[in-house]
DNA sequence: TATGAATGAGGTTTCATTCAT
DNA sequence: AATGAATGAAACCTCATTCAT
């Protein structure tokens, strides 16, 4: 059972994560000041301070919280062999839809020069094993130059998510749809 | 004939616009202080504001003055009509490749929410641009849904072109050919 | 007969001042943060804020209990009139090195300007006791400017206690010998 | 020749320095307030950082370009031959009289377990010269022990040098001359 | 034109203290 | 009595910008 104090622990580091991850996608992790976090979270200037050593931290804590579960690193092993490239973009667009934050943060901080080794850590990972699943679709398509081919479809699907990200109303789905229509039938 | 002062002028802009672009497009434009950027051009901290009102109107002139070259937007009318795709894309590639720092930078403001109007429009104009260039080609080529079309290989080309500014040897070349060819013979 | 109550209160209160001592003495005062002492006495943030109103009245708490001790402050007079010089500097050196921390914290307010007058009134007593008993001890011997030879005395004595604080194995014993050789047979 | 701006450097570094001294000297160097050095200084907040990388770093430059000179590392060997333990002893009170401040800023640091190994490298320096000094006084006038007893007049005045610092109107003259009668005929 | 010293608002972080439980 | 979450003032430090020379 939980002690009233990790409750409120909780509450609170969730408050102020929440908040974090909204203000780090809206203006930036570097413009993101502390005092604007803990105004979107109604907490406190120094509360933060009681859940992550720095400003650091909590985008590191962030990042390794989420930045995994918007890929299919979770996903089981047998389940990926269930799955079928249209399957794949499919959901990977649904979870883009519901993580736009998670992903504006992610380029961000690529573009900003940002990534230290920690962070760089963290998000390597879900991103190479996306490569690898991509490879291994194409491969039992029996496509040619199936690691290239992933390649290509994986900056595509960056290029939607970015296009995504930063366009009001962007068709994603449509763009989806058509995406996936160029490689079913081979 | 320029006097000997519109000379100098010119010449310490020059350095100053090159110094930013480089600090810019490496540090991120938030974090690239002035003092960081007067020391890349060699010149005193004050000069800039010679030459630019404030550090927002630095980036505004750098961009207005790379940011459409990096496009087709000086191109004459009649060479479009001579253009196809794939010389598109080529040439595309190519002028990534010379403008690497410009991109960056501008996919760096694009994710910090650090366009201002003014940013805007300087950059709208030629992207948009592009994009009929390329739903141009495509209705040409009688492609269906080519409005559509010309939206994904715009993402994904802006895919590949991010891909390239964050990776060391990413393989830009080999992927433009890869896309290039899936909309060649049709 | 102690109720339940007071014997927890004086056992956390014993816990707090010891930790706090401490504390105080290897970091300083001022760089002694509530926490580290409270981590250090092995309670709650907070509850040193029950016994104590503020972290000054804790060192006020500290010292008025412990400095005076140190010195022959509660020394009864009968005892004083067998003391001799010798002894009185033997054991002062006792005791200095049983109550190193006091010392070093006494030295550390002293040197901040951090003695308020209540601390001032704290340890004002002691000290002046002591020299008047050097200045007893010397008339008693006849010593010319007995006074003054107090007062050289008792600098002496601080000059050695000082070093004796900050540095590891000074030869305390030695010195204060050397020390008392010098006013044995007058 | 000076430029215009070393002049002004070197005018505002020394006021900062010299601001610096006293606010540390006074409320000692943890409790010094960059705001406060700077009010006392009469510049502004953040000037001090365009000369010294960090309060440390001004701290470290006022002791290393100051602590040396107070006792005698920069006397040439052939005057400390023709030094006396007298002579020492009243020279040393000469200087500890015109250098209050680094005297009791020296104690202040050592008190509060600020000195670095840097400061520990500036300051060491000169406490073991002044020892070595004392050494040779006393081995030049056959005193037996003349280690310990050079320890023992180190003690001493030290001693007699904090309780100056720390009391107003305390005769340092007069002590000074009674601790060198006690080593004058022997 | 060019210099760099000077300014002060605002950044991240610490910490004494309060208070609901 | 005891807990530790919460508060916000104030610490050190950075940096865009101004200005006298």
């Amino acid at each position: 059972m939980k002690s009233r104090f990790e409750e409120k622990r909780e509450k609170s580091m969730a408050q102020i994560s929440a908040a974090a991850l909204k203000v780090f996608s809206e203006v930036g992790y570097d413009k993101a000041s502390i005092r604007l976090i803990s105004k979107e979270a109604n907490v406190a200037l120094g509360l933060l301070y009681n859940y992550f050593p720095s400003k650091e931290a909590l985008l590191e804590n962030i990042l390794s919280s989420c930045f995994g579960e918007t890929l299919f690193l979770a996903m089981p092993e047998e389940e990926k062999e269930k799955l079928t490239l249209p399957d794949f973009i499919r959901q990977l667009v649904k979870k883009v839809k519901l993580n736009q934050s998670i992903w504006k943060l992610y380029f961000n901080l690529k573009f900003q020069n940002s990534i230290t080794k920690e962070l760089e850590e963290i998000t390597q990972k879900p991103l190479q094993y996306t490569l690898q699943l991509l490879e291994y679709f194409l491969m039992e398509a029996a496509v040619p130059f199936p690691s290239l081919e992933a390649k290509l479809i994986w900056a595509s699907l960056n290029g939607l998510i970015t296009q995504y990200i930063l366009e009001d109303n962007y068709p994603l789905d449509d763009m989806a749809y058509l995406l996936i229509s160029k490689y079913e039938r081979r």
